[in-house]
RNA sequence: GGGCGAUUAGCUCAGCUGGUUAGAGUGCCUGCUUGACGUGCAGGAGGUCACUGGUUCGACUCCAGUAUCGCCCACCA
C-alpha cells in the first residue's frame, strides 16, 4: 500500500476517466436487473464551449448518479447536445462573415453542411469539458436533437398534434428578429427599460383647420396607421368618432373610432393605430375593420409601402420622419420616455412586431395537464418556490409559436402543392399532391423552435416512437437538475410533452440549482463578457477542488457568486486528504489485512470517531436525499479535517509511536480503524471529488475493485456509542483549556509545564488518569498529576471547567499582569453568559411556559458558570495578593 | 403594476420545522523547522444577524411594514 508523495491532478484526472469508461463503469444494462435511476443531461448548445453554470450543473448531476450508482442502483445518465437553432446558426453566419461570405451565397444545403462541420468541432470541445469535469455518462447513448432517431420522434409528435388540431398555422403579429429574420416566441424576447422619447403629433382633421395631438415612441410606425382610437367614454373626443383625419406626410385620409382599449390618462387619450407592427393595434384593427399595411421588409428597412422612406432602415426612417414631420409644423413637442423594449435573446438586436404567417401550438390543453401533475405531487420542484413561478407561467400561457425562418433546424413536415395549393402534413415527403395529383410538391422552409425538439428530450433520448427497452426501464427519469432560467423554456414543455406522448411525467424531481453569478449579481454569459472559465479553474486548482467548491455553493434558493478564494481553500482539503493518507500509509505494514473490528478490542477514541463517523454517514446520506449538497460537502469537510485529521489521527500518534510491546494489540486497533475511517470517508467523498479519492483508492485498496464501484457506506449498529462520544469531548476541552492558557500567555512550545488537575469527579479523574498519555502530548506538558486536595500557589495560571480546576505552575514563566487580564477577560465573559442565564430564569413567565427540558438546561448552564465564575475569582484574587 | 429572493465577521457565504457560547472559507494578529501536510499546526481578535414594530416565556429564525439591492412576469399608443 503506497500513494505517491504528491497528487497531480492532471495526470490523475485523464488516468482514471479512461480507466473507469473502459470498464464500462458510465454504461447503464437495461438488463442488470437493479432499481433504475435516471437523468437526461439538459443539453448544452453547441454553439461553443461549457461555461460556470455548466459546470455547477453537471457537477451536481454526477454527485447525484455516483452517489446512486454507488448505492447500488441502475443509472442511467443520457448525454447529449442541442442543435440549438438560432444560437447556432449566428455563430455560423459569424464565421463566414470573417470569411467574407454569407449564407445567402452558400445556400441552404452548403451552409447546413457549414452548421454540422462547426457542431463537429464545437460537440467536440464540450465532450472533452465533460469528461474533464469527471461527468460519468453513458457515452454509448449519446444523442442529439437534431440525428435522425430524434427528427422522427420530432415529426410524428409534429403531426400528432396537427392532426389532433393542436398545432395550426395562423396570419399573426408575431415577436419579429429583423437581424436574425425570424419569428421567436413570446419568452425569446427579452425586455429592457430603454430612455425614449414621446413624440406628441398632430393630425389635421379633414375638411377643416382643426387638429388633434396623437403621442408615439414609435413614429415610424405611422407610415402604416390606418386609424385613430379614442376612449368610447372621453367625452373631450366623442364628436370626432367617425370623422376622418390626415396623415401627416402620408397624405392618408384614416377614420378615427373609438375602442375601450384606449386609456384616457395616458398620453393624449388619443392613439395612432398601426395594425400591422402592434399587437395591440393589430386587435383594435381587427375589432374595426382597419386595413393591414406591412411598411417593413424582413430586414427591419421601409418597404414600398412607405413612400418616399422606403430602403431606409427602420431606426433611420424615425430620424427622418421626425425631422420631416418638425419641418413640416406637425410635431407638437418631445417628451423623454422610457418604456420597456423587446430585445431578440439570441442577438441582442430590438424585436418589431410583425405581422406574417407562422404555425403555432394550441397550449391550453397540454397545459392543463401539466399543472395537474405538480398540483398533485407527481412532480416536485426543490425548492418548493419554484412551483409558483411554474403555475403562474402555466395559467397564463399563450400559444406558442414554433415555426422559425432559419436553416437550422428540423424542417417543418408540412408540403405544399404548387398546382392546388393544397398543403399536407405526413411523416414521409408525399411524392404526389393526393388532391390533385401533381407531383410539384414543396416542403415547407420554415423549420421548428429548438425547443420544441428538446422539449422531447427524456423520451426521444431513449429511442421513442419504438417502445425500447431503454424506455420501459428507465422511463420516467427520476430527476432533472436544471437552472430556473429555462424553466419555461424547457421544463414546462417536457412535462407537457411527456404527459401527452407517453402518458406519464417526464421526471420525478426538478431539482432548480442556483445561477451562478458575477460580481454584480449578473449572469454570467459571454455577451456580458463576465464568464469564469472552468477550464482554467480545473487547470489552476484541480478539477476535485472545484467541483468541491461548486457543491459547497450550492445552497438552496439562492444564487451565487463565484470566488475563487473559496476555491483555493478547498483546494487545500484535497491536499489534506492526500497528506493525511500518506500518513496513514506510513504507518501500516506491507501485509496489512483489513479486518472487521470488534468493538471490544476497541479503546474510547476508536469508540468515539466510529461514532462520530456514523454519524456522518447518517447526515451525508440524508442531505443528498434533500438534494442539500452544501450540506453534504460542510459535513464531509468537517469531519474529515476537524475531527479525524485534527484529533483521531493526532491521538494515535501515542499508540503508533510507543515501543512499549504490551501496546502492540492497541496500536494495530489504531491501524484497523485509521485505515477503516479513511476508506469509508473515501467513499462519501467520491461522487463530490471522484480523481482524487479514486487514486488514493488505487494506493489503498485490497481488492480489485474500484472505488466508482463500490458500495455507499451505511450506519454500522455495532459503532453506536455516546457515552465514549461524550467522555471525548470532554476530553477535548480539557486539551483546549491547556493549550488556550499557554496560547494566551505566549509560553514557548519549548517550555513544557506539569500540569495540576483538581477535581471531585472520579470520573473525570479516571478519565484524566488513562489519557494521561494523550494529555500530555498534545498539551505539550512535562507531566501532570491530579490532586483533589490542591491548593493552587499564587503564580499558578489557571483554567476552570464546570468539574474541574487546571493549574499550570508557571513560575517565573508568565507576565502576571498578562494572566491577570487573561482571568478578567475570562470572568467578563462567563459573567455575561451567566447574567442572561440567570435573567432567563428569575423571569417567571419562563419558568411557568417554557418546557421542562429547556428549563432544567439553563438551570444546569446557570450553576455550571456560577462556579467557574467563582472559580476564577478566587484565582484573580489570589492573583492580586501578591 | 404583479410576483419572487436577498440584506449575518473586512471579503465570499452557511445557519432546516423559533431555546446554539451565531458558524465556514478567506483575510488579519500572536506563536510554531511538534517524525502526513506551511496548500500545515496551535491560539486569538472581529458580528447591535439592514431598520421599525408585532407574535411569543423566548426571535438571526415566525408575521407586518420601511429601506437598499437583485431577478422574473405583465403593460406602456
Amino acid at each position: 500500500m503506497r500513494i505517491p508523495d504528491n497528487f497531480d491532478p492532471a495526470s490523475a484526472e485523464e488516468k482514471w476517466y479512461k480507466t473507469w469508461e473502459e470498464n464500462g463503469y458510465f454504461h447503464a444494462d437495461e438488463n442488470d436487473g437493479r432499481e433504475p435511476f435516471s437523468i437526461v443531461i439538459p443539453p448544452p448548445n453547441v454553439t461553443g464551449s461549457l461555461h460556470m453554470g455548466h459546470a455547477l450543473n453537471n457537477t451536481i448531476q454526477d454527485i447525484i448518479a455516483r452517489w446512486q450508482r454507488m448505492m447500488g442502483k441502475s443509472v442511467l445518465w443520457m448525454p447529449g447536445m442541442d442543435h440549438a437553432g438560432i444560437a447556432t446558426q449566428n455563430v455560423v453566419e459569424r464565421l463566414l462573415r470573417e470569411e467574407g461570405k454569407s449564407r445567402e451565397e452558400l445556400g441552404r444545403e452548403e451552409f447546413e453542411k457549414r452548421v454540422w462541420e462547426w457542431k463537429e468541432h464545437s460537440g467536440g470541445q464540450i465532450k472533452g469539458q465533460l469528461r474533464r469535469l469527471g461527468s460519468s455518462l453513458d457515452w454509448e447513448r449519446e444523442r442529439f436533437t437534431l440525428d435522425e432517431g430524434l427528427s422522427k420522434a420530432v415529426q410524428k409528435v409534429f403531426k400528432t398534434l396537427y392532426d389532433e388540431g393542436l398545432i395550426y398555422k395562423g396570419f399573426r403579429i408575431i415577436n419579429w428578429c429583423p437581424r436574425c429574420e425570424t419569428a421567436l416566441s413570446d419568452i425569446e424576447t427579452e425586455y429592457r427599460e430603454l430612455d425614449g422619447s414621446f413624440w406628441h403629433i398632430r393630425y389635421r382633421i379633414a375638411g377643416t383647420d382643426e387638429y388633434i395631438v396623437v403621442a408615439t415612441t414609435r413614429p415610424e410606425t405611422m407610415l402604416g396607421d390606418t386609424g385613430v382610437a379614442v376612449n368610447p367614454d372621453d367625452e373631450r373626443y366623442s364628436h370626432l368618432v367617425g370623422k376622418k383625419v390626415i396623415l401627416p406626410l402620408v397624405e392618408r385620409e384614416i377614420p378615427v373610432f373609438a375602442d375601450s382599449y384606449v386609456d384616457r390618462e395616458f398620453g393624449t387619450g388619443l392613439v395612432k393605430v398601426t395594425p400591422a407592427h402592434d399587437p395591440n393595434d393589430y386587435e383594435m384593427g381587427k375589432r374595426n375593420g382597419l386595413e393591414e399595411i406591412n411598411i417593413m421588409d424582413t430586414r427591419g428597412f421601409i418597404n414600398e409601402n412607405g413612400g418616399v422612406y422606403r430602403g431606409l432602415d427602420r431606426f433611420a426612417a424615425r430620424k427622418k420622419i421626425v425631422e420631416d414631420l418638425d419641418k413640416g409644423g406637425y410635431l407638437v413637442k418631445v417628451e423623454k420616455h422610457t418604456h420597456s423594449v423587446g430585445h431578440c435573446y439570441r442577438c441582442q438586436t430590438v424585436i418589431e412586431p410583425y405581422l406574417s404567417s407562422q404555425w403555432f401550438v394550441k397550449i391550453k390543453p397540454l397545459a392543463e395537464e401539466a399543472i395537474k401533475s405538480v398540483e398533485d405531487g407527481r412532480i416536485r420542484f426543490v425548492p418548493k418556490n419554484w412551483e409558483k413561478t411554474y403555475y403562474e407561467w402555466m395559467y397564463n400561457i399563450r400559444d406558442w409559436c414554433i415555426s422559425r425562418q432559419l436553416w437550422w433546424g428540423h424542417r417543418i413536415p408540412a408540403y405544399y402543392c404548387d398546382e392546388c395549393g393544397e398543403m399536407h402534413v405526413e411523416l414521409d415527403a408525399p411524392s404526389k399532391c393526393s388532391k390533385c395529383g401533381s407531383a410539384k410538391i414543396r416542403q415547407e422552409e420554415d423549420v421548428l423552435d429548438t425547443w420544441f425538439s428538446s422539449g422531447l428530450w427524456p423520451f426521444s433520448t431513449m429511442g421513442w416512437p419504438e417502445n425500447t427497452a431503454a424506455l420501459q426501464k428507465y422511463y420516467p427519469t427520476s430527476v432533472l437538475v436544471t437552472g430556473f432560467d429555462i424553466i419555461f423554456f424547457w421544463v414546462a414543455r417536457m412535462i407537457m410533452m411527456g404527459l401527452k406522448f407517453m402518458d406519464d411525467i417526464p421526471f420525478r424531481d426538478v431539482y432548480i440549482h442556483a445561477l451562478v453569478r458575477d460580481e454584480h449579481g449578473h449572469k454570467m454569459s459571454k455577451s456580458r463578457g463576465n464568464v469564469v472559465d472552468p477550464l482554467i479553474m480545473m487547470d489552476k486548482y484541480g478539477t476535485d477542488a472545484f467541483r468541491f467548491t461548486l457543491a459547497v455553493f450550492a445552497a438552496q434558493g439562492r444564487d451565487v457568486v463565484f470566488s475563487e478564494k473559496r476555491l483555493e481553500g478547498y483546494r487545500s482539503f484535497t491536499n489534506k486528504i492526500w497528506n493525511s493518507t500518506k500518513f496513514i500509509l506510513m504507518n501500516l505494514p506491507e501485509d496489512f489485512k483489513p479486518e472487521q473490528l470488534e468493538p471490544s478490542r476497541l479503546e474510547v477514541f476508536d469508540r468515539w470517531i466510529l461514532h462520530r463517523l456514523n454519524i456522518t454517514v447518517e447526515r451525508v446520506s440524508l442531505a443528498l436525499e434533500e438534494y442539500r449538497f452544501n450540506d453534504a460537502a460542510n459535513e464531509l469537510y468537517d469531519f474529515y479535517w476537524h475531527e479525524f485529521c485534527d484529533w483521531y489521527i493526532e491521538l494515535t500518534k501515542q499508540r503508533l509511536y510507543s515501543k512499549d510491546n504490551s501496546q502492540a494489540e492497541s496500536s494495530e486497533t489504531a491501524r484497523q480503524v485509521l485505515y477503516h475511517v479513511l476508506s469509508q470517508s473515501l467513499k462519501m467523498m467520491h461522487p463530490f471529488m471522484p480523481y482524487v479519492t479514486e487514486e488514493i483508492w488505487e494506493g489503498i485498496k485490497n481488492s480489485d475493485e474500484h472505488l466508482m464501484v463500490s458500495s455507499w457506506p451505511k450506519k454500522d449498529s455495532l459503532y453506536v456509542f455516546e457515552k465514549e462520544a461524550s467522555e471525548t469531548e470532554t476530553f477535548k476541552e480539557i486539551v483546549y483549556k491547556i493549550r488556550n492558557v499557554r496560547g494566551e500567555m505566549n509560553v514557548p512550545p519549548d517550555k513544557k509545564a506539569s500540569v495540576v488537575f483538581k477535581t471531585g469527579s472520579e470520573d473525570i479523574a479516571a478519565l484524566i488518569k488513562r489519557e494521561e498519555v494523550h494529555i500530555i502530548a498534545l498539551g505539550r506538558l512535562s507531566g501532570i498529576t491530579v490532586d483533589p486536595a490542591y491548593v493552587p500557589d499564587k503564580s499558578d495560571a489557571s483554567a476552570v471547567m464546570s468539574e474541574l480546576e487546571i493549574y499550570l505552575p508557571l513560575k517565573g514563566l508568565i507576565d502576571l499582569g498578562m494572566e491577570k487580564s487573561r482571568l478578567e477577560k475570562e470572568i467578563t465573559k462567563a459573567g455575561s453568559d451567566l447574567e442572561k442565564v440567570e435573567v432567563k430564569l428569575s423571569n417567571e413567565s419562563f419558568t411557568s411556559k417554557a418546557p421542562a427540558e429547556v428549563i432544567e438546561k439553563e438551570t444546569k448552564k446557570r450553576d455550571e458558570l456560577a462556579a467557574i465564575v467563582e472559580k476564577l475569582k478566587e484565582s484573580l484574587n489570589k492573583l492580586a495578593e501578591l
